[in-house]
RNA sequence: GGGGUGUUAGCUCAGUUUGGUUAGAGUGCCUGCCUGUCACGCAGGAGGUCGCGAGUUCGAGCCUCGUACACCCCGCCA
């Protein structure tokens, strides 16, 4: 009875007359006494039947029963609407189904939460009965874009000689990173794996092995504290090429995201993408995933204050900080209330407060004017370009707080007031420091991964590494931004045994202990490496920011709650005394 | 680990101003009527551990303390 099945979203004015055979679950029942009409709808969309019950006493009975989020069977005939009774708001509005018979599959209690609703429902309801939440519309046009977006990325890249291959999930942890999910070994006692944080080991080894283009739509877990953009396990394109630069990395993966945003969206978006520096994106816009469809970009004033009257500023520059300034175009609209609460806001960041000037008649007015010479007026009139009304933020703090606080004042500002473009806006960061350094454990870290190349040109920067020039060292490294989010982030790799050594010396990581993590890798690079590199983009980041959604749980289909949960499984949970027997866990 | 917001009918919310009779609305649900609806309409009805636990009080949805859960943010996320 199914394989001759139509799809409700599918028919239209040219199918009138024509016999179909739908499968699906009632949307809506409206029953006008003699005649029932039903929203009908599948994984296709949604389409009117009609029952004539006065005709039949059996169809009578039968839709009496009906109800919502029952499942059917029916056949039918497509007719043609009369022109005054054509729905323009739906898809198949034109038709109908005259319904000869209705078979119920089966019945539905009750759901809890509606079906036909927009996602105003609470998220803990719509993640404990996601069953019912995925038959909304939006969760399921989100799901068929992610699909779209899969195959659109196994379709461009296979046809760039990229091929799919599949890492472990079971894996040695390795401290470096964020911190793994363990997965203890019964057959080796006391023993454990851990999931992958990314394949990264994996397909450099396969480099090393001569698949030459790699690509895995992988699974990643992580188990750090979560966020809106942040779920335990989450989804890579994760890539791999031998024998590139940087250059032909940017420009494949332009590429490919040209198609996939043809794919979601129709539209065609230009090519190149900017491309900005690290240190520049920190200077301009205080955050190293800057938004840019915006302006309200941070200036830096520190030269105009260096003698100042203002306790504030020159604390802050005896310190060896820095004060840099945001300029907000309607200075009316930010009363005494709102700058308390912005004062509040930048505290989030370590700021201590949030000093401003408004600027009216050609003059500096209110905030800490009073502090500012005549001289300093004039410069920061000329230095921000200052038009009338506009108001001046400013911070004064290490260059790391002002950077943080204002990076994150500009958005907030932007986004309270509507000032961001709907578009899509993608840049390439490049130029990320190699190292960060941390002055209380007095050690480097790497800010991408240990494995990523220097630039050559700062490789002889290396001998003479120090706290103070550590940042000058710059890495092949890049990430890709869309809309001041990061969805992308790669770099060249070490494909050198000698230099991935020095690299772990610098930090400090013993010989003894590289060997116990890495060995594998080091021991691969001695046989013949080929120079590579590679990119993984976030999969659920790219499909938030296309679907607009405001957290990655709106594009995945079983995700989890900000302390790890599944609502609808509840996992995690507890495990039999007998499973930890065999595992010879001992629970605290 | 820290900060913030929220939790009242199946769902979405109001009610907290000033503690005071029987806690409301919309929607959904149930029953009846209705042959062109499409957010169908009309009439009637049911539906509440005010997250949970203490406390203050003659009296708590409302005040105090604790706690659970959800979400947002800082830290964390090579």
């Amino acid at each position: 009875m199914f394989e001759k099945r139509n799809y409700c979203g599918e028919l239209n004015a040219s199918d009138e007359g024509k016999q179909v055979i739908l499968s699906g679950w009632v949307q809506r029942k409206r029953d006008l006494g003699g005649i029932i009409f039903v929203e009908f709808r599948d994984i296709s969309g949604i389409v009117q039947i009609v029952c004539d019950t006065k005709e039949s006493a059996e169809m009578a009975e039968l839709m009496d029963n009906i109800k919502s989020e029952y499942c059917l069977f029916i056949s039918g005939t497509v007719r043609k609407r009369a022109d005054d009774a054509v729905n323009t708001n739906m898809q198949t509005g034109e038709i109908e189904i005259f319904a000869e018979k209705i078979q119920i599959l089966n019945s539905s209690v009750l759901p809890p939460i509606p079906v036909e609703s927009d996602n105003t429902v609470n998220e803990d309801l719509r993640l404990k009965y996601r069953f019912i939440d995925l038959r909304r519309q939006d969760m399921k046009d989100a799901i068929i874009a992610r699909h779209k977006v899969m195959q659109t990325t196994r379709k461009y890249l296979s046809e760039n000689r990229f091929l799919e291959i599949e890492t472990p999930i079971l894996n040695k942890s390795t401290p470096e990173g964020a911190r793994d999910f363990l997965v203890p070994s019964r057959m080796n006692k006391n023993m454990f794996y851990a999931l992958p944080q990314s394949p990264q080991l994996f397909k450099q080894i396969l480099m090393v092995s001569g698949f030459d283009r790699y690509f895995q739509i992988a699974k990643c877990f992580r188990d750090e504290d979560l966020r809106n953009d942040r779920q335990p396990e989450f989804t890579q394109i994760d890539i791999e090429m031998s024998f590139l630069t940087i250059d032909m990395l940017i420009d494949i993966m332009e590429g490919l995201v040209k198609e996939i945003i043809k794919k979601i969206t129709g539209t065609e978006i230009v090519l190149p993408f900017n491309r900005i520096s690290y240190d520049e994106a920190m200077n301009r816009f205080g955050k190293d995933a800057p938004d840019m469809r915006f302006g309200m970009e941070l200036t830096d004033c520190t030269d105009i204050f260096q003698q100042s009257e203002f306790k504030v500023f020159s604390t802050a520059l005896e310190n060896g900080g820095i004060i840099k300034a945001v300029v907000f175009e309607d200075g009316n609209k930010i009363s005494r209330k709102i700058t308390d609460e912005l004062a509040e806001f930048v505290k989030i960041y370590k700021a201590k407060g949030l000093p401003f000037v408004k600027f009216r008649d050609g003059k500096l007015d209110a905030g800490i004017t009073k502090f500012i010479t005549e001289e300093q007026q004039k410069q920061l009139i000329a230095r921000l370009d200052l038009k009338d009304n506009e108001i001046v933020f400013f911070g004064s703090d290490s260059e790391n707080i002002v950077n943080d606080a204002l990076g994150s004042l500009r958005l907030k500002l932007a986004q309270d007031f509507g000032l961001i473009r709907n578009d899509f806006n993608f840049v390439w960061v490049l130029d990320f420091p190699l190292f960060e350094y941390d002055p209380e454990e007095k050690r480097y870290y790497s800010m991408h991964h240990p494995f990523t190349m220097p630039r050559t040109e700062d490789l002889t920067l290396l001998d003479n590494i120090n706290p103070e020039n550590a940042g000058q060292i710059k890495a092949q490294a890049y990430d890709i931004v869309l809309n001041g989010v990061e969805i992308g982030g790669g770099s060249i790799r070490i494909s050198d045994t000698k230099l991935q050594n020095k690299i772990f010396t610098l930090l400090g990581i013993s010989e003894e202990e590289a060997k116990e993590k890495f060995s594998f890798l080091l021991e691969a690079l001695k046989y013949g490496a080929p120079p590579h590199g590679g990119i993984a983009f976030g999969l659920d980041r790219i499909m938030m920011i296309l679907l607009n959604k405001n957290s990655i749980r709106d594009v995945i289909p079983f995700p989890k709650t900000t302390r790890g949960q599944c609502l609808m499984s509840e996992a995690p949970s507890p495990v039999s005394s007998q499973q930890l027997d065999e595992l010879s866990i001992k629970i605290k």
